[in-house]
Parts: C-alpha cells; sequence; structure tokens
DNA sequence: TTCCAGGGATATA
DNA sequence: TATATCCATGGA
C-alpha cells in the first residue's frame, strides 16, 4: 500500500508514521533543509521541495515529483524492515523513537563533497559550510542556490574552498573535485557496493566511515553501517560491546543487519545523537 | 582552557 | 596490518 496519493500536483503525506519529515531531515543525512512556518523547504542538487504540515501528514510541493518520491524513497514499504529489524531489543526503542524515518537517496557528487566536509566536524557547521558553498558557486535558482555541479566546482582554486571555513579539508576537497569525472560517478552506481567503496576509498578526504556514507545516501546500498563517534557511543552504551576499533564494530554491525544495515544504522544514530539515551 | 564534532592522512613499526 | 599524531574551526 502506497504512503502517498497525488492531489493536485502534490505529494499527499496522510500518515507521519508511514514518512515523518522531521525524523527523516534531522536524523543527519540531509545537510540542505531549513525550517520554516509552516514546514520544511529541502534541496537537493538543483531542485527544492516546499514541505507543509498538513492534518496528520505533509503536503509536498516541487517541480519535480518523481524526483522527490524516490529521494525520500516512498514507494518502499518501512513496516516490512522495522518489523524485521524489531527482533533487536535495542532497536525496538530506536525505531519507535525515530519511527517514518526513511534513507534518502540523494545524489552522489553531493554526498562525496557533503560527507568529506562532515569529517571530525558537528552538524550545524557542516551544513554552513555547505551553505556557503552553493551560495559561492552554485546556480541561482531564484529562490535558492543549487548545489554546485562538478563541471563548476572544477573551475575552483583552493583558496575558494578555504574560504568556506572548511579547515584542513579543504585541499580535500580541492583535490577529489580535480580528480572527480562525470564517467567514474556515472559508473559507482551500477557498481556493487565492494567495488563502489574501492573507487571511494582512492578519493582524498575519503575514509572508511566517509565512504560508507557516500555508499548508504549517495549510491542506495544497505548493507554498509556508518561507524562515527554517536555509533561508538550506542556500540558501548546499548550493546554493552567490547570491540576496541571502528572497523571491528562496522564489520560486527553489518554481520548482524547484514541488508538492512542502513536502516539500522540511521535508527541508532538519531536515538543516540537526538534521543539523548 | 579544554573538549568535542557523522575522521582521514601520514609516518612509523 | 595496527597504532600515534596532526590536522582547522567554532560552539559548549
Amino acid at each position: 500500500m502506497k504512503c502517498y496519493e497525488l492531489q493536485n500536483n502534490k505529494i499527499i503525506i496522510k500518515d507521519k508514521n508511514k514518512f515523518n519529515c522531521e525524523h527523516t531531515l534531522l536524523c543527519g543525512q540531509i545537510f540542505r533543509f531549513k525550517t520554516t512556518d509552516s514546514g520544511y523547504l529541502c534541496f537537493s542538487k538543483n531542485k527544492r521541495a516546499i514541505i507543509n504540515n498538513k492534518d496528520n501528514g505533509y503536503e509536498i510541493i516541487t517541480k519535480d515529483i518523481p524526483y522527490f518520491i524516490n529521494f525520500f524513497d516512498l514507494d518502499r514499504d518501512y513496516d516490512i524492515i522495522n518489523e524485521s529489524l524489531e527482533c533487536h531489543e535495542v532497536l525496538r526503542d530506536a525505531i519507535n523513537f525515530g519511527r517514518g524515518i526513511r534513507i534518502i537517496k540523494n545524489d552522489t557528487f553531493e554526498m562525496i563533497i557533503s560527507f568529506i566536509i562532515s569529517a571530525s566536524n558537528n552538524i550545524p557547521r557542516i551544513k554552513k559550510i555547505i551553505e556557503l558553498l552553493c551560495l559561492g558557486a552554485g546556480k541561482n535558482m531564484g529562490e535558492y542556490y543549487a548545489f554546485p555541479t562538478l563541471e563548476e566546482l572544477k573551475l575552483k582554486p583552493l583558496e575558494f574552498f578555504e574560504s568556506l571555513h572548511a579547515g584542513y579539508r579543504a585541499k580535500y576537497l580541492f583535490q577529489t573535485v580535480q580528480y572527480l569525472t562525470e564517467d567514474l560517478l556515472q559508473n559507482m552506481k551500477s557498481m556493487s557496493t565492494e567495488n563502489a567503496k574501492k573507487e571511494l576509498l582512492k578519493l582524498m578526504g575519503v575514509g572508511d566511515k566517509v565512504a560508507d556514507c557516500i555508499l548508504l545516501f549517495g549510491l542506495s546500498k544497505m548493507n554498509v553501517f556508518p561507524v562515527d563517534t554517536w555509533i561508538e557511543k550506542v556500540y558501548k552504551t546499548q550493546f554493552h560491546g567490547t570491540l576496541k576499533s571502528r572497523k571491528e564494530m562496522r564489520i560486527y554491525f553489518v554481520s548482524l543487519f547484514s541488508e538492512l544495515s542502513g536502516y539500522a544504522q540511521q535508527y541508532l544514530f538519531y536515538y543516540k545523537r537526538t534521543g539523548k539515551v
């Protein structure tokens, strides 16, 4: 059963338990969104979705409806996923806390740049740096700025990335932009998780964790489990684990959740970071 | 002042 | 392969 309907060229969501916009935007997978009086604005590439609260759901207004149906993964039945994950006790609480989260399907290039910026950084600052990036290099769309294309960023010198207050990540961004090609970005979409990760790890500023985030949010690979400082806390406090390296934790979690690893990770991350447990 | 944030690169063994 | 150290920035 679909969680949405199309009415008057709008996407109508009638149940926030099926798609909760607040949880989906605040759970750390999207850095380009704003809260408004009536809901949210959400951006991807050069596109925008206006999300208004409506009854117990939302109306989503956008010029590209198919893009955002796919972006918010609205054609997937999350009840089946949740049911499967709830056999793990810790996940039960995390799912109840973040019910309605959907794993977004964002642009590969936008995710590569965004998560290079995310390394050893905090979410409010990541958002500011990305906003400056769009302002300084993205196309003016009238009421907002697009995320810059690879072609646009290839024209920018190292000094431009330094001007974003990106710190030591500026040189990573510059080198990765110079290295990347449209062909490589396109080819990664059809690669296996393992092969795509090998390619991502060749990029300057992309290590194990950042690669997993790009695979999850930018290439829709669900058999990955990014381990960051928050997941490390979850592992120690909720799972009472004894493994020491993040690599070991990643292998442990992927073996536990398999093809549902990405969903489990996002529930746990949001639960720990926002739920203050 | 020190610690921390969706870590990674590099040198060293 | 595994570990130690350095890396910018800004808020708490």
